[in-house]
RNA sequence: GUGGCCGUGGUGGAGGGGUACCACGUCUGGUUGUGGCCCAGAAGGUCGAGGGUUCGAAGCCCUCCGGUCACCCCA
């Protein structure tokens, strides 16, 4: 066989054991805080029927679906593009053993086709949060918070989690006698706003062939929002505000009320003031919501931490209506952990406690005549729950000591003539160079304390 | 999909026409009952791939591949 150069698929990536232990952390903390909140585990497969995702994301985001054929295959399968439309079809298929509201979260890989860049991969991992069947506005504010607190856990603090509604984006465009394309291009111009200001926003309205007398009402409703500033006694006086003015448009006032009741439900969860921000020029891209929408993004002013939003989401309460006889109204929301764990890792985030290996222990191996009783202390050492690794191959104890701590491995366990005739064995911690002989009785004992 | 920048031992970098270099890592020894530090030595490269210019190319030119950043979009 011809050798072949080891490569990656673009945009994908091999964790090796210490980037996993780093990644079960960060997945471990914020699941707990799902199930704190009352959300229950679901998986479903990497692979779904075309059926299944076409139609659901937006031209734009369909062409970024991974299709997944085999020769001769009857059924025409993708890979997952997000967790939202493969729960709307899990719940559709199986509501009969479900009972709402339902409330669910999945921490799993999902595949776009994208051009790769800094906290931007083909493959990632998405953790989402959804509750399904529940129309009032608590659930918004119940799956924010949940957001809000898992980023808290992990020891965030510097994140704007911006909050606006389809509804009144919508109702801005009618403000604006404005439907069909020239509404999803409006949107599209305001999404940039905090990227090209509002005199970038204005010119592309323009060229865009929208009247200037007309631009100039958009940019009265919207540029307001240009300003960073947070908090709900600002988002309280900004829907005052967009209230007088959009009051021939009821959409954009059902809209404001909807976000009036989660901000409402929001501040009563202690949601704190400094981290919402109602934000009338926020859009977000996917194609199924229909309410309150939402998005945090890293406020660090570091380049090297611009790595786009952190958590989307928002209502989508047409979705699951495609899969069955009638809608059912369900929110949700999407850590984005890959991104996440980027800051973590340029941050030092991580607990000091977290390892680098599983291996608790070293059990060394004096030579090949002592290694039967090493075999029988590391036995020993895992009945006690420890996990204990027995070096293998022969080597000087030298070596040996160097191994575990290139490995990272908190304990050495040595065993050796002296020992086996005393009926001891010696522990050292590689840390502090903690040394001490302990008897074969309390041997795992001591060797928990000292980790 | 479009554009800018970059591809040099395992990793990170220097070298911009004349014998491929440095640091870290790896291995061996100094030190056959103890890791990090120090010292001595060793292994490891068709300079991303192919073509061209030249007496001579890692270097210059072209094409392709890959990476990265920006646009687009997004977690």
């Amino acid at each position: 066989m011809e050798k072949i150069t080891p490569r990656l698929p673009s945009g994908m990536r091999d964790f090796l054991p210490e980037d996993v232990l780093r990644r079960q952390y960060v997945i471990e903390t914020v699941a707990r805080v799902f199930e704190a909140f009352g959300y229950e585990p679901l998986q479903t497969p990497v692979l779904e029927l075309e059926e299944t995702l076409l139609g659901k994301y937006g031209a734009d985001a369909e062409k970024l679906i991974f299709h997944a054929q085999h020769p001769g295959g009857k059924e025409k399968l993708a890979l997952r593009y997000d967790l939202t439309v493969p729960l709307a079809r899990a719940f559709a298929l199986q509501e009969s053993k479900l009972s709402l509201p339902f409330r669910r979260y999945q921490i799993a890989p999902v595949w776009r086709a994208e051009r790769p860049q800094r906290g931007r991969y083909r493959e990632f991992y998405q953790c989402d949060v959804d509750c399904v069947g529940v129309e009032g506005m608590e659930a918004d504010a119940e799956v924010i918070s949940v957001a809000v607190m898992a980023l808290q856990r992990l020891g965030f603090s510097d994140f704007a989690m911006k909050i606006n509604n389809r509804k009144l984006l919508t109702g801005i465009g009618i403000y604006a006698g404005l439907e069909g394309e020239a509404l999803a291009n409006l949107y599209r111009s305001i999404d940039k706003l905090d990227k090209i200001g509002v005199e970038g926003v204005r010119d592309e309205l323009i060229k865009g062939g929208i009247a200037a007398e007309t631009v100039a009402r958009i940019m009265a409703l919207i540029g307001s929002g240009a300003t960073t500033e947070r908090g709900y006694a600002v988002a309280e006086r900004l829907i005052g505000h967009l209230r007088e003015t959009l009051s021939g448009v009821p959409l954009a006032l059902e809209g404001l009320a909807e976000l009036e009741k989660v901000f409402y439900y929001l501040a009563a969860s202690e949601v704190p003031s400094a981290l919402v921000e109602f934000d009338p020029s926020m859009v977000r891209g996917l194609g199924y919501y229909t309410g309150p929408i939402f998005e945090a993004v890293s406020l660090s002013a570091d380049p090297e931490e611009r790595v786009g939003s952190l958590i989307g989401g928002g209502r989508y309460d047409e979705l699951i209506g495609l899969f069955r006889k009638t809608p059912l109204p369900t929110v949700g929301i999407s850590l984005g952990i890959e991104r996440l764990i980027v800051l973590m890792e340029k941050r030092g985030m991580y607990p000091p406690h977290l390892r680098r290996t599983v291996v608790q222990v070293l059990v060394t191996v004096f030579n090949e005549t002592l290694r039967p009783a090493a075999l029988r202390l590391a036995s020993q050492l895992r009945a006690a729950g420890l996990s204990v690794e027995v070096f293998a191959g022969g080597a000087k104890l030298g070596k040996q000591f160097a191994y575990a701590d290139k490995r990272g491995i908190p304990l050495v366990a040595v065993l050796g003539e002296d020992e086996l005739q005393a009926g001891t064995v010696k522990l050292k911690r590689l840390s502090d160079q903690h040394e001490q002989v302990v008897s074969g009785a309390e041997v795992s004992q001591i060797a928990q304390k000292l980790l």
